[in-house]
DNA sequence: CTAAATATACCGAGTACTCGGTATATAAAC
DNA sequence: GTTTATATACCGAGTACTCGGTATATTTAG
């Protein structure tokens, strides 16, 4: 049988996300193909442990403390290339997955993924497969997405939030007004509406909410 | 004993996030006090599955497409008052907390939060207790907690980054240039030059990238 | 030591924005 | 029907910003 035949791929993840890191480690060790030997909450942390003991796998956070989760790996490239690199990441970009390529990472993977899929990326990894998975090309999320929100809770009207999302998408006022075929002193008129509804302060303060309520 | 005593804790997981939804199930079902009953990754889902069975305590995600984590908490509340909910999100503010609170959420975590922690919560939640923790309070990370990774990645300055720290905090170029004791024209020739090296339009489009880049 | 990088500072010409206020036409709500 | 909300549009006075370019002093790297 296969699992006579093969031993666990070992696994090591380095997560400053704790509850994340708990819940990635859990799920992970109900499979009898892995086994967890270390856990680390930033870069620095996971290059100590790698000292000590190396895993078949290391999956890596790209965003951490201390030592970033990009430097980390072209270190850990350097200082221990056996080990296979995963990285996980909320955030896509096709410009990062490049990168990520170039220092020799195996996989970059969206924390949005199924456990199932990350299981079989896992494996394929531990075959010298790589994944560099390209999910939506727009992986934000529009404002729209929580347009019922933004609706309600600051009263604000279709049309406002349409420039909204126009403003977050680097449209300047003069483009807005082309764009919606309205004139220029009415793009004005709405964003200082929304400003004042919002309490923000002008266009920077319209994009840093905009874009600060598309955290998850 | 205290096992023979109590029935578990019932609880409802509801978050899109399929990877942390699918951790947090694993690490809560090591626990003897606590038996999840249900999942849903959005707002509508979750109530559905509350008109077949519903559970002590609901986990929340605050940020989920479809029908929005804060609007699903009103409803559940007029409709399943019996349930407790908890509210998980990576997003921390104190007028949030206060919201949730009004609406009459039991707790208001963080989602990098530990397990054990959690634990403590939801057995809190359970007894009736409210807990609406207040972390730092400036939950949102610093640029500077990736500097390493843009001073490699972009080849920005310390001089930069700490003008870009100051855009991102809403300074205009004539507060910042007071606060750092420069002129003005100093100011925009450091934000010119960022704007170059970062390859984007104007304060917006610093304003933008400090912003995207603080994404986990 | 020299060369490169960084911080500081300026000019000029122009555009974009801010925000108080005003107004009208249309659509939606009562 | 009337009233309210929304979309459209304007004015004025002023500030903030943009971006091409220039320059020098200081610090850092080779």
């Amino acid at each position: 049988m296969n699992m006579t035949e093969q031993k666990p791929t070992t696994l090591m993840i380095a997560d400053d996300h704790k509850l994340f890191a708990e819940g990635l480690s859990a799920i992970l060790s109900e499979q009898p193909d892995f086994n967890i030997i270390g856990m680390a909450s930033n870069g620095k942390e996971i290059l100590h442990l790698l000292n000590n003991q190396v895993p078949d796998i290391l999956i890596l956070d790209l965003n951490m403390p201390v030592l970033d989760g990009e430097i980390a790996a072209e270190k850990i490239r350097q200082l221990f290339p056996v080990v296979k690199i995963m990285v996980l990441s909320m955030y896509y970009s096709a410009q990062l997955a490049n990168k990520l390529e170039e220092i020799g990472v195996m996989a970059f993977v969206q924390k949005d993924t199924d456990a199932e899929t990350l299981f079989k990326i896992i494996s394929g990894v531990q075959r010298g497969e790589k994944h560099f998975q390209k999910i939506k090309p727009d992986m934000q999320p529009s404002v729209f997405s929580n347009g019922d929100y933004f609706q309600k809770s600051h009263n604000l009207t279709a049309r406002e939030m349409e420039i909204l999302q126009l403003i977050s998408e680097d449209y300047s006022s003069q483009q807005i007004a082309q764009k919606l075929f309205i004139a220029l002193n009415t793009v004005d008129t709405h964003r200082k509406n929304m400003a004042q509804k919002l309490n923000v302060t002008g266009k920077t303060g319209l994009l840093k909410f905009a874009l600060e309520n598309k955290l998850r």
